[in-house]
DNA sequence: ATAATTGCAAATGCTTTGCTTGTGA
DNA sequence: TCACAAGCAAAGCATTTGCAATTAT
């Protein structure tokens, strides 16, 4: 069983043959596909499931704390599966690759920044444009 | 004359009626409105002026640096003008108000963090999601 | 003069939804 | 059993575009 499913279970999320297809495919992937991109891998395994289940899906699986969603530059959402420790991205501009990392400085910033304009953080967006520098 | 028209002067952006008037709106907005209201601002002056000419000044003027399009949570972009200083935004999550801020020290990390990764900075974006602390 | 701009409505692209049929617990 | 999920096609929403008429330089 793979992750994603577990987590189903564990946040009593309804599986169903789809779901559970919708789950495999988004706990294999190492990048952060858009929802076509999902029907298409998911449609390898299952010709007959729908966009429409996939959207409906993945955004439950969003509300549910399960996946992550993005809103790159770009115009289509993009997902990945909740990472369990939270990271950032890096968008290179050229060929669209995404690196993640992690900058405990800059979270604690962001944190600091919030409170002295007197609000408390609830969430953020970090996204980084860059371009690879050849050696 | 508004700073938007004459900013599109320098840069050999041709003026209309319409322009001149969508660069005044523009250029008295303090906050961050949407196409929407945009339009709806733009036609308090002049009625006649259709919203797909409002899409298309926008979008002019951001690819000729004059304004900044932003896509905060919400789905639809937001424009303010560019400003002279680089800054991001904390929104509340309750009201929607905007925030703006500016600090040098997560400016520099994240610099820092794109080097260390092999990339040269070349775009970022930073958006703090907070509720306001009552006191 | 003439290349660019506008207004309108139609088209687009991503995402959501109504409805009927199918199904997991 | 029966509330919930899936498939399909239609609808929605923000944004873009083709085209004929208008305008800036």
């Amino acid at each position: 069983m793979n992750n994603i499913e577990e987590k189903c279970k564990t946040k009593g999320v309804r599986l169903t043959d789809q779901r559970r297809i919708i789950a495999e495919v988004m706990s294999k992937a190492t990048d952060h596909p858009d929802v076509d991109e999902l029907h298409k891998r998911i449609n390898k395994i299952d010709k007959k499931i729908s966009i429409a289940t996939v959207y409906r899906t993945v955004k439950l699986f969003e509300e549910s704390g399960i996946v992550e969603k993005h809103d790159f530059k770009g115009g289509k959402a993009r997902y990945e599966q909740a990472p369990d420790e939270h990271h950032d991205h890096l968008i290179d501009i050229n060929s669209g690759e995404i690196v993640e990392f992690v900058d405990k400085e800059i979270e604690k910033l962001q944190n600091d920044v919030a409170k002295k304009l007197g609000y408390k953080l609830v969430d953020h967006k970090l996204e980084l444009y860059g371009s690879k520098i050849k050696k």
